[in-house]
DNA sequence: CTAATACATGAACATGTATTCATGTGTTTG
DNA sequence: CAAACACATGAATACATGTTCATGTATTAG
């Protein structure tokens, strides 16, 4: 209690934050669950399992690129889309494992 | 490919989006990390940490609460904040670990 | 070169979240 | 029991995010 204080500095504190806030969409969450299971996905294969509107997806798509969540790699016609790392893998996987809260 | 399919379902998906963002802010994941330290705090020990106004800072007491990540156990006139289980902790480990991204 | 395919983007609107301010409630102290 | 302390709550405001619709751009097929 003496000198307790905030261990994470404000500056991660904050792209934590701004990360998370990404993750934290079922439609996202969705993405990354399936990019998990095939390394690389188009927009219309995704849109395919996903069922909602292209112009919606690929709003998600472009915010998950901007905060480095996925990246992508165009293909003729296509742009395939993939995750950048295997964090976020970790953290769902995480959260699989959580027990289910009151409420 | 051929049978892809999202493999959390719809509620969870929802649950886990609802829990993550309310994780997916400073303040709160500091709340977070001042809690990993020291088992149990006060509003008032936590406000002295965290700089924050009184009300502010209880009404995200009161959210995380709403979703499970934290509990209270008053004692007089405290009230004492609680981390409910460790999966919030690992989900932060896993960030800390978290390779930073471009932008 | 035109049309079709695959995807991105911007503006507009709806909805959700954060913060502040004022005030309320529970508990102890004198 | 009145005042003080510790915390909670509600309304109001500001700000951020999600979604839709219309339209734009890159690439390939005919």
């Amino acid at each position: 209690m003496t000198d307790l204080k905030v261990r994470v500095d404000k500056k991660k504190l904050e792209r934590t934050a701004y990360v998370l806030k990404c993750v934290a969409h079922p439609v996202r969450i969705s993405i990354i669950d399936l990019l998990e299971q095939e390394a690389q996905l188009t927009v219309s294969q995704l849109q395919e399992v996903l069922q909602i509107e292209q112009s919606l997806l690929s709003h998600h798509l472009t915010n998950m690129r901007d905060k480095g969540i996925v990246e992508t790699r165009r293909q003729g016609k296509n742009v395939f889309y993939f995750l950048t790392d295997t964090t976020i893998s970790d953290i769902i996987a995480c959260i699989k494992g959580c027990k289910p809260v009151r409420q």
